[in-house]
DNA sequence: CCCGATATGTTATAATATATCAACCCATGA
DNA sequence: TCATGGGTTGATATATTATAACATATCGGG
């Protein structure tokens, strides 16, 4: 519902319904939410926005869930692994994933301005296609834009 | 000519080919291709690959051409900058544009298996498009994708 | 001649990410 | 029961990528 663009939405509805999602999951693939791999989820879902590896550290260092880079980033792969959180390329950030549990193909939209990212998804199979006119086989796609979103674009206009 | 995919091509007339695009557009436009922005370019023409500013640095330093990583930055900075290099964000690396000079949405597909980079592009707006109906306004974009290249997938399957 | 813009030299440090090895937990099955 | 093996964590160290900051140099135009 909530998982386009730039418009506001009901953002707690949005954590809790993400990590109900996220939790299902995981019981029935057998993998293990762990205190560390869960608050690093939820600190991504609560932020929603890009956040870098060593802000995501400090707040769990705060809250004694361990202080070395290796926590952070362990539990970083096993929420990009199973797709509940995308990294960022552009940025070196990660981000919660707005709808967990569907594959996809996330294309993101990256304000300059202010800092802003949108998931949005592809709009086509064109990459794909293109791909395989070369005789290129996809398995994963870093898609991302950077520009103005609307409302920065409005203040830039003013 | 050479600017598309896996395929073989005349490499030394292709180094040399963009070097001469590169000259005029610099001449045209009034910018500097200093010694150490030249040999920067150079080495990421000659060696074909994306490459790391380390590596880079590394082949700068043994030709007296600086050894700190503001030298080989700054002239990735300018490379970059009128589109003679891209970089490739999903590898922290650089790679020689192949068709400097004409703007354009690089397409970049990346073996995971030989780390061969081609460069192609878009074959559509959709990416405007999309978020144009978000209100997004893009400025630049990063478009890549990981898997295996023809002659790995051969490999693979055999 | 001096000024401002552009570029370089140099030192230091920031920011991002991984390697390695020991220890732990716990489900499974001999 | 208890050995075992997979998955996870703890901890130390280090690798990799990138930038800040400030001094110096070069050069064309006013």
């Amino acid at each position: 519902m909530h998982d386009i663009g730039f418009a506001k939405h009901d953002h707690t509805a949005c954590v809790s319904s993400a990590m109900d999602t996220v939790e299902s999951y995981c019981s029935e693939n057998k993998v293990q939410l762990t205190p560390a791999r869960r608050r690093v989820l939820e600190i991504l879902l609560e932020h929603h926005k890009a956040m870098g590896a060593y802000d995501i550290l400090a707040l769990l260092s705060a809250e004694g869930l361990g202080s070395q880079p290796p926590v952070v980033y362990r539990a970083l792969d096993f929420l990009t692994k199973h797709g509940f959180v995308h990294k960022i390329e552009k940025l070196n950030a990660y981000l919660a994933c707005m709808h967990p549990g569907r594959s996809h193909s996330p294309f993101f939209l990256i304000c300059r301005a202010c800092e802003t990212v949108a998931e949005t998804k592809m709009p086509s199979d064109d990459l794909l296609t293109a791909a395989s006119a070369l005789g290129f086989q996809i398995e994963s796609t870093v898609i991302e834009a950077v520009g103005l979103c609307p409302g920065c674009l409005n203040e830039a206009k003013a």
